[in-house]
DNA sequence: ATAGTAATTGAAAGCGTTTACATATTCGAT
DNA sequence: ATCGAATATGTAAACGCTTTCAATTACTAT
């Protein structure tokens, strides 16, 4: 299509060749296999009649431009469908606008909630958040998180504070911030709470009741502030009443549903003067899959056995009887991680450790111990 | 350090300084703020004593460089920790090695298996994968889509077949193949099943067993192309029985456990020779919240009331009863899809329609009803 | 009107890769 | 040794944006 000449708002002149210059690499509009080339911010400023500098600012600091011309600009970016390049920009503003978050696993719910909450707050702020998980894994956390920090990202979240030592020292070189969860720190920065006194308190409470014989069933605990302290949370509750936790008391399994039903067959197999008579789980589904063995052995629940799960899962509360558990706030964790992080990567380093308070939700499967 | 003259095995010296080059534009290892710079390409290039360009094919396309060379760019990439910048590359090669995925709901389990297998599936192949949910809403996910697209993502994994339509165009507009997973269609590529039929097939399991009044609960329909066909499977096999699904049996939810417990109230109100005798459930989480209601009312399952559920979520089989339902497997609609995507993405269009069986799997929520 | 100041805009230099093209090197066959 | 083909490497131009700095334009108060 060839215009009049006349007068041209642009820099020059485009849609004739100008024989001035060596012809263009490549065609404006098309490919070289014919089709059409998506519009670039140089595309928009010819037709909007401005500089590159000035679209660019109109669309990130709109304020920074007169109306007029932010108008024009806004208009020819509709008319052209640009979309603006988010390598090109990531390339020369050094910050991708995308952070990482690396949960242990998929399978447990309340990972599942927090990402989903934080992974909310961080959209609404403007960034994409690539997930990953480590499956328990240290070694596969390191190796997600050195793939993320090659993708750029500006921000990380992690779970826990045991993680491979290179990973802080990598992060650190990039300058990438770090915000823990689900457990506390003194040296990090971090959204989390006490594990200890959680189950510390759930087993005081059971201790009250009257039962003397405690057991506590957690998924692996090896690299894992959160399950670890789980079940020191229960000894050091006996301990004070000077009461010992039994060894074949304290399981590790792996987590899951199944392995529930096998802690529970380990757990009561032994002759009933040495069974626990309650147990605390550290997870909700450790304490479903003891629940449903209980179940199909007919032991009664909460009269033979008293069970505390931990994370309040979805389904927890619907169980028959519903299951007693210290319910964390997954949403809460997400959302203030992600407002943490930030805030880190805005540089403001004001926000420091946020304590969130796990609750113990009292519903059907705690009774006192059937002889007292 | 210094070596003796001798046979050098690289091209040219290069522990010493060349002074026939321009000194480079910047001190090479600070920053202005004096704090030390990542290395880049450049850098390597220098330390190894060969050419960016050489760096570039060494390290992405090794067979293409003398083993020589290659090693002594490898060993020179390790020693400064040289980290590629995606961002620059993304740029350069107009891909990003990222791929999205939107699915409806992080609340379902299924979906989050999916989601898991496809990100390991994609992840094995170097590829990043950004997700998103859209709350089952057509605006959220056009919106997230944009997001993605403007993020630019090689291929898009999207639930069901029913979008903005707007988001076609966009994503042809962009070259971004899309994946369409658990539902079935002629004219998109896509992992799947028959939703209809999973559904027929279970309510003719129930119809033969002699049950006359089925109900059917779901989540929302509208734009859905799983629910509602779910429903009509239904309607579809009393039907061909000459039988019809009474309207109140035929009830729409908001997904979630809790909706199941509403779900029972309203089927199970009004008089006992109106009640259905079985109910087939959008999702187990329904079916676990009708199982829960009912066994608070003290209905019995399966001898009063059968119930079967859909996808086979983890609690499913430790409920009393375990819960028989639609199982579909998820792992492997995640990993037949990212295969099938990756497959679009480099331009192979070899993969159409991948068929996934869902399979009944019977337990302990259905019998035959009461009075035959 | 007009000088001085503030607000806009434009030109051009990056950001760190990849890659087409040109050049240099290697190697096998004579 | 020597030539030519094949292979390896280097040069430099993109990729599409942001941003500094300078130049221009728009105001404000004389």
């Amino acid at each position: 299509m060839v215009k009049p000449s006349g007068p041209v708002t642009g820099t020059q002149a485009l849609s004739t060749i100008n024989p001035d210059h060596p012809l263009p690499r490549k065609n404006r509009s098309s490919n070289s296999d014919g089709r059409t080339r998506l519009p670039v911010a140089q595309d928009v400023a010819e037709l909007a009649g401005v500089s590159i500098a000035t679209v660019s600012r109109a669309l990130n600091e709109p304020e920074k431009v007169r109306p007029a011309t932010r108008e024009a600009v806004m208009k020819a970016a509709a008319e052209l469908g640009f979309v603006l390049n988010s390598a090109a920009r990531a390339l020369s503003t050094r910050r991708s606008s995308t952070v990482g978050v690396i949960v242990p696993s998929y399978g447990n719910e309340v990972f599942v909630r927090a990402l989903s909450s934080f992974q909310r707050t961080m959209r609404a702020a403007g960034y994409q958040v690539l997930a990953a998980s480590s499956e328990y894994d240290l070694a596969t956390e390191m190796q997600e998180v050195a793939f993320l920090l090659q993708r750029g990202v500006d921000g990380l979240m992690l779970v826990g504070g045991i993680h491979d030592p290179a990973l802080y020292a990598r992060a650190e070189r990039s300058q990438v911030p770090i915000i823990q969860s689900f457990s506390l720190s003194d040296r990090e920065y971090c959204v989390g709470f006490d594990n200890r006194e959680a189950t510390f308190r759930a087993a005081n409470y059971l201790l009250d009741l009257g039962h003397k014989r405690l057991a506590v069933v957690t998924g692996t605990r090896e690299n894992n502030d959160r399950a670890a302290p789980r079940a020191e949370g229960v000894h050091l509750a006996m301990a004070e009443r000077g009461l010992k936790l039994s060894p074949v008391h304290d399981l590790i399994v792996s987590s899951g549903i199944v392995a529930g039903r096998d802690a529970f067959s380990q757990l009561m197999g032994g002759p009933e003067e040495q069974r626990p008579t309650a147990i605390i789980c550290g997870t909700d589904e450790i304490a479903l899959g003891i629940m449903s063995e209980a179940s199909e052995r007919g032991i009664d629940i909460p009269r033979a056995l008293s069970v505390i799960g931990f994370n309040d899962s979805s389904f927890s509360a619907v169980l028959s009887p519903p299951l007693t558990t210290i319910r964390v706030d997954a949403d809460e964790i997400g959302k203030s991680s992600a407002l943490a992080l930030l805030n880190l990567m805005g540089a403001r380093t004001t926000v420091q450790v946020t304590r969130i308070t796990p609750e113990l939700v009292l519903r059907g499967t705690v009774a006192p111990p059937e002889k007292l």
